[in-house]
DNA sequence: TATTGTTATACTCTATAACTATA
DNA sequence: TATAGTTATAGAGTATAACAATA
């Protein structure tokens, strides 16, 4: 706990108390998210994943596990979960063995389509109630936090 | 930029795309955070509990369950982390003997300030990146995301 | 040798069910 | 009976280490 002696300067405590508001922010939204998972249906990470196939086409194994920042052999134990209930295929790339494509199957892509629409009906009310200028804020902050998380 | 958006059409398929970029952007940023967490290092779940003990003193379990949206059984567990590090103590109630008081012990309050400046700069850093403009909007927008994280 | 992906193992986080203790 | 909290057990999600196959 000698980490303490880094303590905040005067001059940065703004920025520096938005950090932890955000990072809060985050946190808290995220786990309300995940606590308005339908039993029986797929995780969130998993999800994530084939809402990517989904929308996004077919990715390589690698490709996934850099969008989320996951290593590939936890990548890999979460495509397991959509293989095995039949949400997603895995192909041999034919020009180069090692790389496996990852592809959203028919009910796949079902599955993806309906869970958005369930899991979302409680956030899109949320924010039917907001002015259209709090929604605009929200919009733009959608793309800031995808650049942080990119970068 | 959708910010342009303001004022046009509320009520169709924007805001419902606008729904589903903010889950995407809240998950994947998430999970960059918690992919920042050092080697041996508390979970994200433990220390949001610990740096809410830390800035909010002593809670009674359910209430730091009802605040995360978790059963007070997975939250038990999660205090049972930080008890069996040192982080936190266990009070029962004086005048309801049924309640505890959960509360940061000093190592844990030392630990909740040094691993928010370790966890947090290279959010820091990003966000003094940006402009004035989009610090503010990323502002309100933690109010907004907490206000929804609440409901 | 380097890259791509998998399996084995272990830890965190979460849930439900069954339980104790107190009101 | 109702409320506050715990323990037991199981599943999702993640990591590292060790491995195989292909380039």
């Amino acid at each position: 706990m000698r980490i303490e002696a880094i303590g905040q300067l005067p001059g940065t405590a703004e920025e520096d108390e938005l950090g932890g508001l955000l990072r809060a922010a985050v946190g808290r939204l995220y786990r309300r998210f995940r606590s308005e998972r339908p039993d029986g249906e797929l995780g969130d990470a998993a999800l994530a994943v084939l809402t990517r196939l989904h929308k996004h086409g077919p990715q390589t194994l690698t490709a996934l596990s850099g969008i989320d920042r996951v290593s590939p052999a936890s990548m890999s134990q979460t495509v397991n979960r959509l293989t095995s209930a039949g949400y997603a295929v895995r192909t041999r790339d034919a020009e180069d063995r090692r790389k496996v494509l990852l592809s959203a199957t028919d009910s796949g892509h079902a599955v993806a389509r309906a869970a958005r629409a369930k899991r979302n009906a409680w956030l899109d009310e949320r924010l039917r109630a907001l002015s259209p200028e709090d929604r605009a804020i929200l919009a733009r902050a959608a793309e800031l936090l995808e650049a942080i998380a990119d970068s």
